[in-house]
DNA sequence: CGCCGTTTGTGCACAATTGCACAGACAGCC
DNA sequence: GGCTGTCTGTGCAATTGTGCACAAACGGCG
């Protein structure tokens, strides 16, 4: 049993955002677990028994497998949200599968006594509304982002996506598996990331991206990570943003996600 | 007010889906309204006061416009959904736009009725429940889909949506607008769907598309629209499906959506 | 019938991305 | 300190898709 304020809990912007008095409707129910990267939270078809909510910098992402075998990353979740049934709530197959990509502590609830909580609490069920809005609005501008935007700019917008959920300047991750989630060529991504180091945005190393320039870096992306940040900031911001309880990170590098 | 059984009203399969109980208590509030091509039903950022229930063949979509004017659609719905506060439910600004991409009926109801609806019945909140985790499903295969799939194969992959939604062979799109939906340019899919033609799939003709080898056609477009159409028949198959009440078009060519 | 605006067809240069092969570099481990 | 497996860099041909210009075809309307 978690102590109702313990960091952990608090470390999770959606748990951190509940009143003292649903958080503790929450919390003898809620299991800490620490994740490996490339652990499967569930496979696409399975039923969804728990869901995740990653705490501190882990992210956690849902991935959809071809019958080819490539793959591409539709969501990232990391301390902002939540994964798994967040929209169907019920106990309605998983249509994707949800791999942790960097390992961390991540806190686990049945989905029942999410729903059984929700019933409980209606301050509970409109956060949790308002999140399955914002998850639902990251996945429409994924749509348009990967109709319409060249790798870099994606790639750029990536990092960015990384970076506010690690809040880290060194992102740990290798081309080949951000390839994959970008679903674009292991080679041509090594080339573009080169690129984005010859623009002094990042620097590239061995199983790593260090940022050195972010505000450049933000440039270069397209608008679609903005525009995804500027929704959770007006759906969700007033609830885990700046009034949420204070997050265990430097407060000048706090940002919404 | 329309009658509890109206054919307008079980012309979408959400609706038709109800227990005849809980129809009872939408129909009242639901205004049935003629929507031309092009009308915008909300645009990103309004607060979305009606969700629409398309019937028949009228077909909708979401789209989100970037800064520099291109658009993309990332969703559709047509008689087997409804849309506006799907997810959100609540008074929450809109995140993209949504256009009448097929003119016809649509049924209009009060965002806050349905909420109010809902909060009298478990049956209905679950039935809007299901169809929200289709919309995602939906959404996230699209992402993963555009991130992967030539255009080629995206096009006849949007065709048999549009197919399954109008339930005719002839579908009414000119090249100008289907390029706009997709993401890609004009003259590229005019190639496109030149070289369908040329693979006896279709027929092009001015301002409308025909179907002529619907199985073909399903075996050149790729998997992500038998993906999203499994998912639906699962989550949503025995409400909506073969035991659904009937709808007004031939057995023998009803689709699941 | 003939005009006119919209829609479709196509040519061409070039940019973006794939696909594959292989060399080199790094980090951890024994 | 050297081995080994993983990760990164790069060369090159082929394919896919863009961007733009302009001609041709269609169909409704007066």
């Amino acid at each position: 049993m978690i102590p109702d304020d313990a960091p952990l809990l608090i470390g999770n912007l959606l748990l951190g955002a509940l009143q003292p008095r649903d958080r503790a409707l929450l919390a003898p129910h809620l299991e800490a677990r620490e994740c490996r990267r490339g652990e499967v939270l569930f496979e696409a078809g399975e039923d969804v028994s728990f869901i995740s909510f990653p705490t501190g910098s882990t992210v956690a992402a849902l991935v959809i497998a071809m019958r080819d075998g490539r793959t591409v990353e539709v969501a990232t979740v990391g301390h902002e949200g939540a994964i798994g049934g967040v929209v169907s709530q019920g106990s309605l197959p998983a249509f994707s599968r949800a791999v942790v990509q960097i390992a961390g502590p991540v806190l686990r609830l049945e989905t029942q006594r999410l729903q059984e909580t929700k019933a409980a609490s209606p301050a509970l069920r409109n956060l949790f509304t308002r999140y399955a809005d914002c998850l639902l609005a990251q996945v429409l501008q994924a749509v348009a982002c990967n109709a319409l935007h060249p790798i870099e700019e994606r790639c750029a917008r990536w990092i960015l996506g990384l970076q506010d959920r690690l809040d880290s300047e060194v992102l740990p991750i290798t081309h080949e598996l951000l390839a994959d989630l970008l679903g674009v060529q292991r080679s041509y991504l090594t080339r573009t990331l080169k690129s984005l180091q010859q623009q002094d945005l990042i620097q590239v190393r061995r199983g790593r991206i260090v940022v050195c320039n972010r505000a450049a870096l933000e440039a270069k992306a397209c608008e679609c990570h903005g525009a995804v940040k500027r929704h959770f900031e007006t759906v969700l911001g007033a609830l885990c943003g700046p009034s949420a309880p204070p997050v265990a990170l430097s407060p000048t590098r706090r940002r919404a996600f």
